[in-house]
RNA sequence: GCCGAAGUGGCGGAAUUGGCAGACGCGCCGGACUCAAAAUCCGGUGGGCCGCGAGGCCCGUGUGGGUUCGAUUCCCACCUUCGGCACCA
């Protein structure tokens, strides 16, 4: 036996693998019989070096593809890059370089760490955001939304440095400020591009029945999505001839609306500037209440808001309340416009006791019922709300009315490192599309990456300038690019069909392996990434390229991997990259040790200590295997036999069925413990071939070192082993038996024992009657083959 | 403030349907091998108490209650930690 080396194994397989193309998927043939399974992990960004969060990511996927892979399915299971981004575009702007060179190198590197921990993976499917032969199609698909009119333009606040020129995104803005600079950020108003998801809000909550995703995830997208039911009202502003709609969830209260706010970018507010007496006050409100960004207006300590001079007819009551304009009603809320009931909302009564308003009791919260609301009064709320809306849209004053915190999604970006946005501005024609056989619009070389004042891809003017595709006027190119989230909202369409030059992918071969079966990634993405694909596959469903309505059929969550916790930098100094852990322990170790740590979907802190223990037990398994594999008795029965069984059923019920991936290791270790103490014994040779068989899908290189050594091949395409129900069965068992809940024996009974028989041999231990001790069995609980309770 | 998740030995964690708390591993202790150490192997290891010993008793899953013959598991309240959201009318 020589010793177990990893790195020569490991090398040595991982040729063997590649050689055969072992984890290559081909496109199904005709009549394809084989079940399909298409196992995928989030798009990775490159960064430079793999970290222990992609190690736990990844190696979790690739238990799942091998698992899979055994059970005889046609697993797909690709690979690819979020190449767009921030952080490229930072490290040229910081180091020099262009962000194409960065990400090329960043992702060499990271794929050769990839390769060194023995992932089986298709590396033919591999795909890069950054690629135009991928974001040519990013850019066709832009344009069936663009065509739809699901994408399209708006005047939106955007976060600008004033100091660097340049607008930030959120994770940019620190406190206010500028995270480069320091400089305070301001909001500042530019058209950008929108994809119109709020189209999809009620399919997007509708469809989460076809999910098996964690319950919380659901949640977390149903609050973001926000559907609230409500009425819009209407209420007269005389003055300016007009009806203005607020949308309210209490149409109840209604008779205590004692004045109407409207938010500072409401359309009406210019008119009202225009006529109100007040209009020099409002004008200086509203601008300096613009020039605060979201958040700002959210913390400070006291609402600010102005009258406006008019009135506005309060719908129910007809009296005539004050109209004000305050930042904090939303205009991107319901009508950007309310009725405030300061008798009922914190809100409005704030508002109110600022500005000294009037404040008017109509629900008596104790009862639940209207008081003072004409003759809605003691009426109870829930009716009341249906009743009001009814009366007040007999009179042609309101309507049931459903709103969404849900806002359109923002994708512009004023960018270098993204994909371009294939539109030409005409003086005559307007907004035009590239057309499909100019794509795709390559993104430029420019000079600098730093947007001053405008965005880096206006700086070429050469690309700039182009003739309208439309007329052949003088046109400019949309300088904008696109938000990362957009390439990855059809990337795992793209996996399916990865060469296609002619379309983004073939119908055909995405129905077939589409939707993907088992998807694994942060629970971080709840609002984004996963929210985009599903609105993208609903779109790209009602337009006749895919055949079906959701992406993501089964979701599991990884936790976090925190690192330089001050936990363990205290304890241990530097963290350890996953590459160089492999280096001194091998893949096979650093694979099995993320997994064994704890809970997959829990978070953790990293920490080395206990990879020891792992190596021991790699080590102490390839003794033991090859003890066996030299006289083990391959006897399919016995203790040692029915133990190797009962991992199988735990093994395969933990992956399978409970997504748990700590205990199995656990329970082979079980079962190589046993085998240990006799490698010699009946059954071991079995045994030892269901271990190193269990143990494949964690550790593949030994795994299949060791089979080969059992006199095996090829242990990556063999069946996944099947427990014998027969060999679970067991005969006898340890009866437990307690006096009043408390254990104080246990002897050994036979199965299927009768509850007499089994409170006759609960009653013949003497320990259990130096507790009972002659006093009155009141009760015995008897559980079947398990335990006895006697209650005294 | 609101929503969600989680609190189990010195540590990571296990206990799947209300039925033996602490599997497996780390660490630690003892032993074997060794001139010695490392590695390896064997044994022990929740706390307290009683017993020369075999063994026995009590306590114990964040805290306090409850349901139950029986609760880490179910219910109520509270504490702590970690996430997410935060003027959404």
């Amino acid at each position: 036996m020589e010793t177990y080396d990893p790195q020569a194994i490991e090398a040595k397989w991982q040729r063997v693998w590649e050689d055969e193309r072992a984890f290559y998927t081909d496109d199904p043939e005709p009549g394809e019989e084989r079940e399909k399974f298409y196992m995928l992990e989030m798009l990775p960004y490159p960064s430079g070096d793999l970290h222990m969060g992609h190690v736990l990511n990844y190696t979790l996927g690739d238990v799942l593809t091998h698992f899979r892979r055994r059970h005889g399915l046609r697993v797909l299971r690709p690979m690819g890059w979020d190449s767009f981004g921030l952080p490229a575009e930072n490290a040229a702007i910081r180091e020099g370089g262009h962000p194409r060179q960065i990400t090329d190198r960043n992702i060499a590197n990271i794929e050769r760490q990839m390769h060194r921990l023995g992932w089986a993976i298709d590396w033919d499917r591999v795909i890069a955001a950054h690629d135009p032969a991928y974001y040519r199609w990013t850019q066709s698909l832009f344009l069936r939304f663009f065509e739809k009119g699901l994408a399209y333009r708006k005047e939106a606040p955007v976060n600008w440095c004033p100091n660097d020129q340049t607008v930030l995104a959120n994770e940019q803005v620190i406190n206010g400020r500028c995270e480069r600079c320091g400089a305070v950020v301001e909001a500042r108003k530019m058209e950008q591009w929108f994809f119109r998801i709020t189209a999809y809000a009620d399919a997007l909550l509708e469809d989460h029945k076809l999910l098996d995703w964690p319950e919380r995830t659901i949640t977390i997208q149903r609050n973001w999505i926000g559907r609230s039911e409500g009425a819009e009202l209407l209420f007269r502003i005389e003055d300016l001839d007009i009806d203005a709609a607020v949308f309210t969830t209490r149409a109840d209260t209604v008779f205590g609306a004692t004045f109407f706010v409207l938010a500072p970018e409401h359309p009406l507010v210019d008119t009202m500037i225009e006529r109100s007496p007040h209009g020099d006050e409002i004008r200086d409100y509203v601008r300096i209440a613009m020039a605060r960004r979201g958040e700002e207006r959210a913390a400070a300590e006291e609402k600010t808001g102005v009258f406006t001079g008019l009135t506005a007819t309060n719908p129910a009551t007809g009296e005539e309340i004050p109209v004000w304009v305050a930042d904090y009603v939303l205009m991107e809320y319901g009508t950007g416009a309310i009725m405030a009931v300061p008798g009922h909302d914190e809100r409005d009564r704030e508002f109110a006791e600022r500005f000294g308003l009037e404040v008017r009791q109509v629900v008596d919260e104790e009862r639940g019922v209207l008081i003072d609301s004409g003759d809605f009064s003691e009426r109870p709320v829930d009716e009341a709300k249906r009743a009001v809306v009814g009366w007040l849209a007999s009179l042609g004053r309101g309507r049931p009315a459903v709103s969404f915190r849900l806002r359109d999604w923002g994708f512009s970006r004023q960018r270098y490192w993204g994909c371009p946005i294939p539109i030409v501005y005409c003086g005559s024609c307007g907004i035009v599309p590239v057309p499909d056989d100019q794509l795709p619009v390559l993104l430029p070389e420019v000079e600098d990456y730093r947007p001053k004042g405008k965005p880096p891809l206006a700086s070429n003017e050469e690309w700039l300038n182009v003739p309208c595709p439309s007329c052949g006027g003088p046109g400019l190119r949309e300088a904008d690019t696109m938000d990362t989230f957009v390439d990855s909202s059809w990337y795992f369409l793209r996996y399916c069909d990865p060469r296609n030059d002619d379309a983004p992918f073939s119908r055909e071969l995405v129905d077939f392996w589409m939707p993907v079966d088992q998807y694994v990634g942060g629970i971080d993405h709840a609002t984004g990434h996963l929210l985009y694909s599903r609105f993208w596959v609903k779109v790209l469903n009602e337009l006749g390229l895919v055949g079906f309505r959701e992406p993501f059929a089964r979701l599991f969550h990884q936790g976090w991997v925190r690192q330089g916790g001050t936990k363990m930098s205290k304890s241990r100094g530097n963290v350890t990259a996953p590459d160089q852990l492999a280096d001194m322990y091998g893949a096979d170790a650093v694979r099995l040790y993320i997994l064994f740590v704890g809970p997959a979907d829990q978070d953790m802190d990293w920490t080395e200590e206990g990879v020891e223990g792992i190596a021991r037990f790699l080590r102490r398994l390839w003794r033991i295997v090859h003890e066996a594999a030299a006289s083990g008795d391959s006897a399919a029965e016995g203790p040692l036999a029915r133990k190797a069984h009962e991992t199988i059923a735990k093994v395969t019920d933990d992956i399978g069925r409970r997504f748990v991936f700590n205990t199995p290791i656990a329970a082979v270790m079980e079962l190589v413990n046993e085998l240990g103490r006799d490698p010699s014994a009946a059954g071991a040779r079995f045994a030892a071939e269901t271990a190193v068989s269990l143990i494949q899908p964690y550790a593949p290189h030994v795994a299949e070192e060791l089979w080969s050594a059992l006199g095996h091949e090829r242990l990556w395409e063999q069946d996944w082993p099947v427990a014998d129900e027969s060999q679970l069965v067991r005969r006898t068992f340890e009866l437990v038996i307690q006096v009043n809940g408390r254990v104080r024996d246990r002897v050994e009974a036979s199965v299927g024992e009768s509850e007499a028989e089994l409170v006759e041999r609960a009653m013949a231990s003497p320990r259990v009657q130096a507790h009972v001790d002659g006093k009155q069995v009141r009760q015995t609980i008897v559980v079947p083959d398990r335990l006895v309770n006697l209650v005294v």
